[in-house]
RNA sequence: GGCGCCAUAGCCAAGUGGUAAGGCAGAGCUCUGCAAAAGCUUUAUCCCUAGUUCGAUUCUAGGUGGCGCCUCCA
């Protein structure tokens, strides 16, 4: 089954085709760089990470551009709290970005591109838009004309007239239509601007991402992604921008994630409740965030709770012990082929895991995919004899779903030498029915986070 | 007012026009010196009502409940 994906712009799973063979052209809206980044800015970062790393493995090429949005009012207002630049800001968080990126196990985007260092593109871009007809200046200000572009609503689905204006935002009077959206915004007295030709200013806050996809991807790109909170206004508005431009599509695919809850409440400022990425990695592993995030399907709600990450938690430990007891099971595995069940169970994995992932990216069923090769691998471990090769194989099925969904916990530590001995001087209280001793040794060990097995195979630890 | 989304076991969460995956938690059993890990067993009138259909949890309509967006929040 070739791949599917759910396409905002027409509601309905399509088979994916790119552009050009074998390689896909990717954009996805990055943070605004005001402050460190919250688990809601996680849950993209990582769903798209995934995305871009299984269009890899299926054979594309991948551009994949991310970019920063750094000015704009919110960092223009930090600024002014901190006492420092607007640069100065940005550069910091991201800086704060890149860590927290790594710290969640993202891979590095093609291209991060930042608002600041394209401004001849942005401005060109409006200019053009200034001479078609489809922008106008009042007051150093550009706005664009949404008369002029029948199709606007086209992605959210929005009918302009029925639209509410003015309700949450007050409307400007320099706008000749309500829903008329700023593309260039004169600079107050004391911030920032870059000159143009309608005075000193700053970018709107949609064009950015209108100038940077061409530049970086070109007209027309394959897929552009963001929040479904991005869907509109933001994504809409880049649509008539680039489109009234060019005249072509912007993007065949446009995907966009569901929001997080925390403790079923929407994370906003006013309730308090966020969580920084930062903060979360304090105690929780990349990997289980991984886990938990991609344990629901990209496009429904997920909440973040005590509870959800404890389920998510053990289930992932689940996995986890089942790798770690294969790697155990190796020393003492012997010669031969690989198991023919074996081979059946991983063929089937594969089989399931490629099957929901081109589902327009079922995770929560490429999830369960590492579940059954969980019980088919114990299964195979309670035979008293078992192949190298086989548990190789096993191994071989983890670590290839795991390249694209990066869920399995890495570090295989070693141990000091101090626990080390009390493991052997175990061994030799077990040997002598020691019990006691044996015993004692374990407390000992499990008060240091050391978790002991003993197995026909030896014994065999892991940390809690 | 407009445009949408969601409702599946104690919890999380897929899915299908033919009576429902997987995980967590719980219970019992097996294995174990005891444990742990693992295995086995066990837990669902799929929100309500009407309709379409041989048959609906799955489609349609209405209802109830929860949620999102409607100019700068991923």
């Amino acid at each position: 089954m070739a791949l599917k994906i759910y396409n905002t712009l027409t509601r309905a799973k399509e088979a994916f085709e790119p552009l050009e063979p074998g390689k896909v052209k990717m954009y996805v809206c990055g943070p605004t760089v005001y402050d460190y980044i919250h688990i809601g800015n996680a849950r993209p970062m990582i769903f798209f990470d995934v995305v871009r790393r299984y269009l890899e493995s299926v054979g594309y090429e991948v551009d994949y551009v991310v970019n920063f949005t750094d000015v704009d009012d919110k960092l223009i207002k930090k600024a002014a709290q901190m006492g420092v630049t607007v640069p100065e800001v940005a550069n910091l968080f991201i800086e704060k970005y890149y860590e927290d990126a790594e710290g969640l196990g993202v891979e590095k985007a093609t291209l991060n591109p930042r608002v600041t260092e394209n401004m001849a593109e942005i401005i060109a871009f409006i200019d053009s838009l200034v001479e078609k007809g489809f922008a106008y200046e009042n007051g150093g200000d550009v706005y664009f004309r949404t008369a002029k572009f029948p199709e606007y609503g086209k992605l959210s689905h929005q009918n302009l007239d029925e639209l509410q204006f003015g309700i949450r935002v007050e409307v400007d009077e320099r706008k000749e239509n309500p829903q008329d959206f700023v593309l260039w915004k004169a600079a107050k007295p004391g911030e920032i601007f870059w000159s143009s030709p309608w005075g000193n200013g700053r970018p709107g806050w949609h064009i950015e991402c209108s100038a940077m996809v061409r530049k970086y991807l070109g007209d027309t790109i394959d897929i552009h992604g963001g929040g479904q909170d991005l869907q509109f206004p933001h994504h809409e508005c880049e649509i008539a921008q680039s489109e009234s431009l060019t005249g072509r599509p912007m993007a065949k695919y446009w995907m966009h994630n569901g929001y997080i809850n925390i403790n079923n409440e929407k994370m906003s400022k006013s309730l308090g409740n966020g969580v920084n990425v930062n903060q979360m990695l304090e105690s929780l592993s990349p990997q289980l965030i991984r886990y938990f995030m991609l344990s629901a399907h990209y496009r429904n709600p997920l909440n973040f709770s005590a509870e959800t990450i404890e389920q998510a938690k053990n289930g992932l430990a689940r996995i986890d012990n089942c790798v770690s007891n294969i790697k155990h099971r190796l020393s003492t595995a012997g010669d031969g082929d690989v198991d023919p069940a074996v081979e059946r169970a991983v063929r089937d994995v594969q089989t399931q895991f490629e099957q929901k992932m081109n589902d327009d990216f079922n995770t929560p069923d490429a999830v369960t995919a590492f579940f059954e090769l969980v019980n088919a691998a114990n299964l195979h471990m309670q035979q008293k004899e078992v192949s190298r090769s086989s548990l190789e194989r096993l191994l071989q099925q983890f670590e290839a779903m795991d390249k694209i969904l990066g869920i399995l916990t890495k570090a295989e530590e070693l141990l000091d030498d101090e626990i080390e001995q009390l493991i052997i001087e175990r061994t030799e209280a077990r040997k002598a029915k020691n019990w006691a001793r044996a015993d004692e040794i374990r407390d000992l060990l499990t008060e240091r986070g050391i978790i002991l097995e003993d197995t026909p195979q030896g014994i065999r630890w892991r940390r809690k």
